[in-house]
DNA sequence: AAAACACTTAGCCATTGCGCTAACTATCAT
DNA sequence: ATGATAGTTAGCGCAATGGCTAAGTGTTTT
């Protein structure tokens, strides 16, 4: 349970800025070179692999180095933890939904049951 | 596209910290007031009035004060900008699966059943 | 061998994030 | 009216974030 709690905010703090999630859109396409990645971006290289160390760190992106190029791919599994916490949250929701629609349910069945 | 950007930022980053999660996952079990709220936590008030404003202001938590006592409630629909960011993700891989699919399926095309 | 390319390292700077204390305001209870 | 309760405001401090420039490393290309 709290396993997880560094994982999402490092990953939730990835994701909380436009150029990592643009990142993102386009790894979504492929794999593709760091220069490639930042042609897109009005900012400085090292500016720009900053963004891409902390995707790595956090485990959204992984990348590996032949030659001179250093190639990133998306690690789309990484996805599931965001995905896990939502419906998580979700299921909060629902048993509370569950638990008010039983209620509403009783207070009103002494009148109605259509719609 | 972009409009929703500036959200998303604070949305994923309010996401970001596990006290801002663990609260929005007690109030996805009913609204609560500030100090029930901030009981779990050891952290001084203001500090912890900081998280809910932080909240309110990404949209994700309405609050109302009645009296001396402040109410929380979650916004549920919130949510469904980072559902719709994830599937817009997922939307993208499947593109290239699918496009990745074809080329599999032309490929090996001479065995297999049609599509 | 020299030049071009694709990063990489180091270090600076401004802003923001997240915690604190101290002191204040506005109810509500007695 | 006193005092407890529930927030609120103001301001401090430290670490992290997100940008920059300048200079360096290791690979390819010519």
């Amino acid at each position: 349970m709290d396993y997880y709690s560094h994982q999402l905010d490092s990953i939730f703090l990835a994701l909380a800025d436009p150029t990592r999630r643009a990142v993102i859109g386009r790894l979504g396409t492929g794999p593709a070179s760091i220069s490639d990645l930042a042609k897109p971006f009005d900012m400085a290289l090292p500016s720009f692999m900053k963004h891409i160390r902390l995707l790595e760190e956090t485990g959204l992106v992984e990348t590996r180095k032949q030659g001179r190029v250093r190639t990133c791919t998306l690690e789309k599994k990484r996805f599931a933890l965001v995905d896990g916490w939502l419906s998580a949250q979700r299921a909060i929701w629902e048993a509370r939904t569950d638990r008010l629609e039983a209620f509403v349910t009783a207070t009103q069945s002494k009148e109605e049951k259509s719609r």
